[in-house]
RNA sequence: GCCGUGGUGGCGGAAUGGUAGACGCGUCGGACUCAAAAUCCGAUGAAGGCAACUUCGUGUGGGUUCGAGUCCCACCCUCGGUACCA
């Protein structure tokens, strides 16, 4: 085997002494910007890290040979809540904590070489970052973009905190939810709602895979209907959007959302049921107020119940139709309400629509039609209005918590913003697991907001800051912007598809309504990558998790699954572990070429070991190689310019890495096959390929034939001249079956091809031949 | 529940509607070696057959088409997200 080692530790030293990864922010070159999402410091790189940033390592490395300046940054998304828990439980500080998981994954990403720009590193949990998330907090004020309102949220009364959805119901499980309630707090929201429809239409601007598009979508959730408004007797009335008032004359109930305005007016038991935390959202929870709403087709009074299903957006009602509408018909059974039949069905309940009856004028209407009549004569009584819906909430970015960028706020006289930023946060803190650390300090001042910032806001521009990220004056150089405007590419954890995306898409807008930003979409292209899996091995008998290295050799009591690499499941590889044993440059080669990025990916450590099989055998090719005088090999020379146009096509398409690789291999072994006739320029051509995928390797190769680096060379170009063929085998089939294979001159006639293919497949045809289909040079279809 | 993803040999995967299984792993056989490792060469979807070859085969059931892994409909399973994990 080749020393990888010691190759690659000196190739590395070499690329850091030259500086030749630093971005030239004012370069007048082509510029190409590639990023992956900004990791979280855990305190140990992973292998899903260590794909995402191969993937954006490779796309680097053949856009600067493509003659780009590439801006290729990386940083640290660092504040959050694991850094809090390490300090109740062990009694450490969150900034040490986060600042020592730095330093070693610091490390771990050194010495795999990727080429990032180390000078524009970021942290976000320090003071010159997040000072500007507070400075933006200002400018969303002062742009009526963020407000104080109150809120629902998960409340252990025993650890006196906000509980995440995730964290409830492990309480649950582990027998602990009966202390969380459902309280009130008055908490801080940025208007992402204002963005709704621009954020939708946006998508249609950006390069993004479709799928990802459709979350986004459906999270917007644009609903066009009518609101309509309903008497309460002895109240206010009430507002229910739908988008289908077809159904009206089918109304037998309204549900509302557990903080609808309404439910101040009611009893205790209802009150008691808004703070109820449960386990099971989806098992049509809901009860009766006591009260009835009055419909305005027909006068009918209905009961009106407070329902999980209801979410808190829009006029947080909505109408009961259980026999058109699935989720109200398993409502209505669960509470016996009654159904009723307008829209002419077969069977209940029947959500399409239709043909009206019981629904006194309006019967025999198609829906559509129904549906303008309704709402006209409505609209007339100003009971209802024609009314754009969105399921997208406000963003509410308060967090009860320590280990996050303070709000700037003090309450001094009233609300007002605090101006001298950074607004840093307190040392003088005790971290007790009760309530939030930022109370117990008495530096930090009693009139200051206490709460902080959502991590989702560092992480929503963090891209602009790699553009200057030294700036102490402004956020960033506005001129250094304009050359950068965008991500090319951006990478990450199809996890993030909606939120982290969906926060940063509005973010930028609002930079570019404040001037900011000179574009309004952030990335313009999205690779989303899978997960990285591996075996895990769970004992039925002690209920624990072991390690691949402590299993015994029956298997007979364990559960073997292939899931998501994890500390808590044992299943973990370790990325140096790896590197030591096979060298970085298998590492990459297997985890691109294990499956296309978007796929999850199996770990399996014999594939990596092939992987260093084929460097080896690179590294052997080019020891072996003499500079001499060779006769051309036309299909040698035909498999290299093919390669060179896949690999290419890759790189400029898909990014499907596997198949490049995959291409990259069969060039080696016709290389090897044909080594007599090669030359130092198609074998510099295979290098060059082979080099963003496997750099180590490849420069230490290119400076033993008298080069320096690859990322300084050109990437090659195709000659179509040698990709020709003159003699072409198409596959012939009788009935879409394969029955033979002909070999034909590529400007042979049709006539002449089908005669020659009647002939190899006569046995199959017995003479009558209904159809005959030829796609030239493609295939031959008989149908007899 | 809702939104989205994926399902192809023993395994990872490849395949603009046109020869299913490229490439790699594994396995088997051979070469080299005193031997082993490494390396190199060859075979390898399943069933039947001495063989030529035949039949079957891309989660399940239908459909469109000369031709479907690929397009359409229904279903099953899997994974991601679900607004305070990041």
């Amino acid at each position: 085997m080749y020393k990888f080692k010691e190759i690659e530790s000196s190739q590395q030293k070499k690329w850091e002494e030259k500086k030749i990864f630093n971005t030239d922010s004012y370069s007048n070159k082509k510029r190409y910007y590639v990023l992956e999402m900004l990791p979280y410091p855990s305190g140990a790189l992973h292998m899903g890290h260590v794909r995402n940033y191969s993937i954006g390592d490779v796309v680097a490395r053949y856009k600067r040979m493509q003659g780009f300046e590439v801006m290729h940054p990386i940083g640290w998304d660092s504040f959050g809540l694991p850094a809090e828990n390490a300090a109740i439980k062990r009694g450490i500080n969150p900034k040490d904590w986060t600042d020592e998981n730095i330093s070693q994954m610091k490390l771990q990403l050194k010495k795999l070489g990727f080429s990032y720009d180390w000078s524009r590193e970021i942290k976000t949990s320090s003071p010159s970052y997040y000072k500007w998330n507070q400075w933006l907090f200002c400018k969303m004020i002062e742009k009526g973009l963020a407000y104080r309102e109150k809120a629902f949220v998960n409340w252990s009364e025993s650890m006196q905190t906000v509980l995440a959805n995730e964290q409830v119901e492990a309480a649950f499980c582990s027998g602990k939810g009966d202390d969380i309630v459902q309280k009130e707090l008055t908490q801080w929201f940025f208007k992402i709602t204002d963005y709704a429809e621009e954020l939708l239409s946006g998508l249609d601007e950006i390069d993004w895979p479709e799928n990802v598009k459709i979350m986004q979508k459906n999270w917007i959730g644009r609903s066009e209907g009518v609101e309509l408004e309903l008497d309460i007797p002895g109240f206010d009335s009430i507002k229910a959007f739908t988008t289908r008032l077809d159904t009206a004359y089918g109304i037998t109930f309204v549900s509302i959302s557990k903080s609808h305005w309404f439910i101040q007016h009611l009893g205790d038991e209802v009150k008691n049921f808004v703070k109820q935390t449960v386990e099971d959202k989806d098992g049509g929870r809901g009860i009766f107020t006591g009260h009835y709403a009055v419909n305005p087709f027909n006068g009918e009074r209905v009961p009106i119940y407070v329902a999980d299903y209801v979410l808190d957006y829009g006029t947080k009602a909505v109408i009961g139709v259980p026999a058109h509408d699935i989720r109200d018909w398993e409502f209505a059974q669960k509470h016996g309400i009654k159904v009723r039949e307008v829209i002419v069905s077969e069977e209940l309940p029947n959500a399409e629509k239709g043909i009206l009856t019981n629904s006194d004028e309006f019967d025999g209407m198609t829906s559509d039609k129904a549906i303008e009549a309704m709402l006209s004569k409505m609209s007339h009584l100003g009971l209802a209005s024609k009314k754009v819906n969105y399921r997208l909430k406000d963003w509410l970015i308060s967090r009860q918590r320590y280990w996050g960028t303070p709000i700037p706020i003090k309450y001094e006289n009233g609300i007002e913003l605090d101006r001298e930023l950074p607004v840093e946060l307190p040392e003088d803190v005790e971290f007790s697991g009760s309530g939030n650390p930022i109370k117990t300090s008495k530096s930090f001042g009693d009139s200051r907001e206490t709460d902080t910032m959502d991590t989702f806001v560092d992480s929503s521009w963090y891209y602009l800051r790699y553009l200057d990220s030294n700036n102490e004056r402004e956020i960033f150089d506005g001129e250094i912007e304009k050359h950068w405007p965008q991500i090319d590419l951006y990478i990450g954890g199809v996890e993030h598809a909606v939120m982290h995306l969906l926060y940063a898409r509005f973010i930028h807008r609002v930079m570019s309504d404040l001037g900011l930003t000179t574009k309004k979409e952030p990335f313009k292209r999205l690779l989303t990558q899978g997960m990285v899996l591996s075996n895990s091995y769970y004992n039925k008998r002690d209920n624990k998790y072991y390690f691949p290295k402590d299993l015994p050799e029956n298997l007979d009591d364990f559960d073997v699954k292939m899931e998501k690499m994890s500390k808590s499941k044992n299943n973990g590889v370790a990325p140096e572990e790896m590197a030591d044993k096979y060298g970085v440059d298998a590492v990459r080669i297997f985890i691109l070429f294990a499956a296309p990025p978007e796929r999850d990916l199996e770990w399996n450590e014999k594939g990596i070991a092939g992987a260093a099989r084929f460097l080896n055998r690179v590294h052997q090719l080019v020891e072996e190689f003499e500079v001499k005088e060779v006769e051309e090999d036309s299909e040698l020379l035909r498999k290299l310019h093919y390669t060179i146009d896949k690999v290419t096509n890759v790189m400029e398409t898909n990014l499907h890495f596997n198949v490049a690789i995959a291409a990259l291999m069969e060039l080696l072994n016709t290389m090897y096959e044909k080594r007599d006739f090669l030359n130092l320029d198609a074998l510099m051509d295979f290098l060059k390929l082979l080099s963003p995928f496997a750099p180590h390797i490849s420069d230490h190769l290119l400076q033993k034939l008298g080069g320096q680096f690859f990322i300084k060379e050109s990437w090659p170009e195709v000659d179509n001249r040698y990709l020709k063929r003159e003699v072409l085998s198409v596959p012939i089939q009788v009935n879409g079956k394969h029955r033979g294979v002909i070999e034909v001159n590529d400007n042979m006639e049709k006539e002449q091809v089908l005669t020659l293919a009647k002939e190899a497949v006569s046995k199959y045809i017995n003479g009558n031949i209904k159809k005959e289909i030829y796609v030239t040079g493609k295939i031959i279809n008989f149908v007899v």
